[in-house]
DNA sequence: TTTTTTCTACTGGTTTTCCAGTATATTAAT
DNA sequence: ATTAATATACTGGAAAACCAGTAGAAAAAA
């Protein structure tokens, strides 16, 4: 049975990475690559007047982050199936880019045959992660519900300012607040993160990739 | 003038990359991929017995890390020309790799042209990094000198367990020391590190990938 | 507009870290 | 075998972080 091709698009950063996917993609008939971005902004102002039927997004991108992507993608265009791409692989991510409503994800040392098969399982309505990824879900399932704390702006903010080395007295100096203040905010922080100290608080927060 | 292609080896654990490298340098006939691979030991087995003018080397890899393969490659091969390649933008790795011996640095978000400028002027005998390396190592340059420091077995290890959050004392307890020693060296990494709390001290350590 | 969230700020007390020295036994290196 | 580096341990004092609870103003969401 002949059908028409999958259309594809790929939206990451690196040009080398693009031109792979392209060429990995190009001996399969099946699919289409229908154009590529190299940022958020984009690839969302293309998918105001165009669709496509399957993205391949990668999680780190210049301007907006992976996870918010999918859900402004999927706002506009809810029929689009998602495919995450990283280099990495923390659980915490993954999960909330499926939460978000990614139908897939691989990892960049994926082979052709994983990624094409992907593409058009996914395009199938079906779902689809690599090998690793599923190892990595597996385990994550017994520390279920421990999701990533959602930080307000401001707790982000301070956050990073704690990972630079900034005491509480500096911290409220320069936010013109009151050490009471970024004080609160530190214990916030802990708390969400449930954590004791600093040191195990800019630890995890970087795992996580908040700062 | 017709030269002889530049023979280069291109060392990568994504194949997508390797595919997109091969891409981006099949335009261009003074260049000639030789071979690739996804890991370190092979590639040091290859070179055992054959010789490249170019190796593109992902600092990433899933056996060595990238500072060590350029210290093995350049003991087996001094006159190779190693370019590192990565996706992020540590000066102290950059600065480690250039100590270690590599001609050149690229991010993986450069442009086609650049990998051909780079890959030629090494093999030229020139040194060639990439806009953004430069920009990196221009800020480090400020902060000249200030080398990873050598932090022993026992301050490595102590300092991987201040980032699991314990305390002094939990840490004492753990190790069968006194919290007083543990304290003692606490201080002497945070000299070392030249920061003044823990939680700078744990994100620089995860920065220089101590930890 | 009302409700909810976020940001702000306080009291008062406990624990831990941070600083500046000194000093000795045990390993490594030369 | 001697020097150098490392790991150990101490004193004593200052600064900062941590804990628990409360609460009003501002901003965002419903």
């Amino acid at each position: 049975m002949q059908h028409k091709p999958i259309s594809v698009l790929i939206v990451d950063d690196h040009p080398m990475v693009i031109e792979g996917l392209k060429t990995l993609l190009s001996d399969n008939e099946a699919v289409q690559v229908a154009t590529h971005f190299t940022n958020g902004k984009d690839t969302l102002e293309f998918l105001e007047k165009e669709i496509v039927d399957v993205i391949l997004l990668d999680v780190n991108l210049p301007d907006i982050n992976g996870v918010e992507m999918v859900k402004f993608i999927l706002e506009k265009r809810a029929t689009i199936k998602i495919l995450g791409l990283s280099t990495y692989s923390e659980p915490s991510i993954i999960n909330q880019m499926i939460k978000n409503g990614v139908k897939g994800y691989l990892l960049k040392n994926a082979t052709s045959d994983e990624l094409v098969t992907a593409i058009s399982q996914v395009h199938e309505g079906n779902f689809y992660f690599g090998s690793e990824v599923q190892k990595i879900l597996a385990d994550s399932v017994s520390q279920e519900g421990k999701d990533i704390p959602k930080l307000t702006r401001r707790e982000t903010h301070i956050l990073r300012l704690i990972a630079e080395g900034k005491t509480t007295n500096t911290i409220a100096d320069e936010l013109f607040i009151s050490p009471l203040t970024v004080e609160t905010h530190r214990r916030n922080l802990m708390q969400k993160m449930e954590v004791s100290n600093a040191a195990s608080l800019i630890k995890i927060a970087i795992e996580q990739k908040l700062i």
